[in-house]
DNA sequence: AACGATTGCGGGAACGTTCCCAAAAATGCA
DNA sequence: TGCATTTTTGGGAACGTTCCCGCAATCGTT
């Protein structure tokens, strides 16, 4: 059987070393070439390799760059969990704007253990990530710190610590307009579904909700305000504690669709009807919502701006530590009605 | 000031040989020592090395490590979306099972387009994986013999195509539990939300209902199989069409959990009562519906075996394609009861 | 005690890139 | 045309591992 032309199995791997005798010209000629971060050049040369490359089926070995580079062009997300639909949106945002620039986005999750965080960076920052986008920030946390003292470039998003860089959306104004459409319906005792204490971002929806009472000069009765976590059950529980007041509200403002949802399952439970007894607006606009039984009035949050910020904040020298905002807009639909 | 005790920039990577030194043995010897693959010896030679390395913090190059291995210790996963919470809860459960045997999973999604599903492919196997598990099998797809003439190993789950090995629920079993359900509850005119055509899933669950109904002896009416995409919007649509037979049927099956919202939408918008008017059974057991106003009756596929199989079948030897179904359990909540 | 078999260890060559550097070629200008 | 300057090129040394191979040390057997 002649040499050369043996059926056995195809040689493992075409190298750059491949295409340069191919080409006729040297493996540093050709990796020159095929660098995607240069302007790539349409010498006569350039085409010709290129060509070439293509026709062997040539493709980097990116362990070989990656460790020759010293980057992997990889961006690491840490979420709660990817069964959370906005966490679901937001990395598929950020997997989308890291794409565009020609990275890869991998994620782990952590199921809000502040442990697990730790682990999820590790195994992360094992896996080589140029850069880190953590979704978990939690009030008085350090993981900041520690990653800032080791030298790995991070970036909150959509809830950040107020000590380093984050890409959030304005929980405040988001808050504000949720708030001011109930107002605006004529509601004048709304309850909100707060979230936990240690999210800046229930806590911003909660100081619009704020704002937006005493901008209308009603009394921010405390007793409107009930803590949860982001779970659709504390929804349930903290809307039941709503309902359950001597003069309850008649409208209510979840701090997320999950806790709407479970708002509404407990208005519908009272034997209540949103909207007519009761209006209702959650925050998100997970996909699900617009296709309940009652459409959610919502806010939602353009994550793609969220991610492609965050991604920009990552990888710009930082002086003082920024927060970027992007505007959140409400999305009016059947939950919310007029007060009777 | 001192040498070795300058404050400069710490010496960015502490390697194999800087351990091999602290340690007085070679750098073979430390690769060794530290190679999680072999048994992990407990020679005070070997200890010391360990402590040596713990004491310098070091940490492999994987870069480096992967280049010399030829393998990655990465899989990857290609789902039509993470927005799709089956898919989510299917994407950690399998990135938990590879955590399990050391390796990593990372996740590429197709939006349903069988270009891009092409193209997330081909991103993931540049990126090294060992093995890709697709989520995405279609009817008469050749995909598979493509990956299989370029010595790409892959598994398919949750859907299959018949001619690949694949780690799939039960869905004939599943469909069948749910329609038995119902029937046993005294229905006697079933409908189901049948999924696409393309999907062995929904196939096998329609093949299930099919099984049981004929088994009950009753008639496998056409009109009340109605066709579907899995979006609540579809299902929205199926319900509503079912419920404006002539006689409509007092129980929906719905191939999935998102059609059996939507179907819960039109049926409360019918003006009916789930499940006093109409009970509905969905499938897969996603979080939110078990928070819903009528908690959903559904069936729990056990994603976490689905994904240790599919893993498992990834890294065997395979003869014969082999398809490994697990088995489903049916969860009665309140949107079935008794015909009235 | 002598001998083969086993085990443990170190040297050094890969793995496939990128990037520095020096040399060669192309270009600009007088 | 000649010289200085810019651009392009190829050789070769990294990058940090793993793994093959040979050698020494240990072990067990007769």
């Amino acid at each position: 059987m002649a040499d050369g032309e043996t059926p056995m199995k195809t040689k493992a791997r075409v190298t750059l070393h491949d295409v340069a005798r191919e080409a006729g010209v040297s493996k540093s000629t050709v990796s020159r070439m095929l660098d995607e971060r240069l302007p790539n050049s349409d010498s006569p040369k350039a085409r010709r390799v290129r060509d070439v490359a293509r026709k062997l089926g040539y493709v980097r070995d990116l362990s070989a760059a990656n460790l020759r580079r010293g980057s992997t062009g990889t961006i690491g997300v840490i979420v709660p969990r990817l069964t959370d639909t906005v966490m679901a949106m937001f990395y598929e945002a950020v997997s989308a704007a890291a794409a565009q620039q020609g990275r890869f986005a991998i994620v782990a999750t952590t199921d809000d253990n502040p442990e697990a965080s730790r682990s999820a960076a590790e195994a992360l920052i094992r896996r080589g990530v140029d850069g880190l986008i953590l979704t978990t920030a939690r009030e008085g946390d350090h993981f900041g710190d520690e990653l800032r003292d080791r030298g790995v470039p991070f970036v909150y998003a959509l809830r950040h610590n107020g000590a380093s860089d984050a890409s959030v959306g304005d929980d405040q104004l988001g808050g504000y307009l949720a708030t001011r459409h109930l107002i605006d319906l004529g509601h004048r005792r709304i309850g909100i579904v707060a979230g936990p204490d240690y999210a800046t971002s229930s806590l911003g929806r909660l100081a619009g909700y704020r704002q937006a009472v005493e901008e209308a000069g009603f009394d921010p009765a405390p007793e409107l305000i009930v803590p949860s976590t982001f779970s659709i059950q504390s929804g349930e529980e903290a809307a039941r504690q709503l309902m359950a007041l001597q003069t309850p509200p008649t409208a209510i403002f979840a701090i997320n669709d999950n806790t709407a949802i479970g708002s509404m399952s407990a208005i519908i439970q009272s034997g209540r009807r949103v909207p007519d007894d009761m209006s209702l607006v959650g925050y998100n606009d997970i996909p699900i919502v617009s296709r309940l039984p009652v459409p959610l009035t919502t806010v939602r949050v353009p994550f793609d701006r969220v991610a492609e910020i965050a991604l920009q904040l990552l990888f710009q020298e930082g002086g003082e530590a920024v927060v970027r905002k992007v505007t959140p807009s409400l999305i009016p639909r059947s939950s919310t009605a007029p007060v009777s």
